[in-house]
DNA sequence: TATTGTTATACTCTATAACTATA
DNA sequence: TATAGTTATAGAGTATAACAATA
């Protein structure tokens, strides 16, 4: 395995992400969110609510960080905390109703912001594409995690 | 075209550069630089300088954040500046000598640290994935800058 | 006038480590 | 003992806007 096999994709990868974050990033901030608050919005719509723990693994926000992310979720009334029934040291994090609206508010449209670029490729290529990407997101979380399969859910 | 369509591929984009993140950023710390700085070394390895807009371009760093970036690069001699002899407004940032060690030491190994993930799919998948990637990187960068065809170099 | 880069400001993210409370 | 989350700390990245020097 030459690693000339490797750079190209891996490149392609990193130049692919940086042009979506380009096209992506100054829309959520006209949102008056940051990229990770973006995230954990997201992260969360279509949920029951997440604990720390499970955002922190979704968003790959280490612990403390994500403390300060969700206290300015928080004050902006985006997003509420409960305790957990089962857990008493865990948290459930989710949207307020306010929350769900700005997920539905900026969720579509930014998908209709990005669209048209997307829809440059053929269904067929997208479809290839998201397949060959969920494959290589599968093996670097293996890679990740070599001994714990259970958490490439 | 349905946004059935969109989401999927734009999903897995997401999901699979977050899994290459997790694979690469602790790498990329463990040598004592931050991913933004990393990224400014590896856009200068084997080129003969650029100047702080041609960098703020490919790296995505606005200048006024390049600016801090670049000094720290400079305070670790990874990095220096040169007047540009055609533009006195301009700056040419080039790898020192210590720099183009770090690139190196921190690149050729941090493709081998991701490699085994990438050798997980076959050369005719990996190959694949590029092209549908460069594929949707050039629309996504049309869709930036839809009149300036120019910048998609 | 437009462009390149600097500086100042204010805020957010970031990792890390020590800590509390619970399991 | 281990785990979930908080807090404190120090540093880095971030956008923005006003600014200087040059084209």
């Amino acid at each position: 395995m030459p690693k000339e096999t490797v750079l190209p994709v891996l490149r392609e990868l990193v130049r692919c992400y940086q042009a979506f974050e380009r096209l992506s990033a100054s829309n959520i901030r006209s949102f008056g969110l940051t990229p990770p608050q973006f995230d954990i919005i997201v992260t969360l719509g279509n949920t029951q609510g997440l604990s720390f723990k499970e955002l922190g693994e979704r968003s790959l926000i280490t612990k403390g960080t994500l403390t300060g992310v969700i206290d300015r979720l928080v004050e902006k009334r985006l997003v509420q905390c409960a305790l957990c029934r089962t857990d008493a040291r865990s948290k459930i994090v989710r949207l307020t109703a306010s929350g769900e609206r700005m997920f539905e508010k900026i969720f579509v449209p930014h998908l209709e912001h990005c669209r048209p670029a997307f829809a440059a490729l053929t269904p067929a290529a997208r479809s290839q594409l998201a397949s060959r990407l969920a494959e290589l997101r599968n093996a670097l979380e293996s890679a990740a995690q070599p001994c714990d399969e259970s958490a490439v859910a």
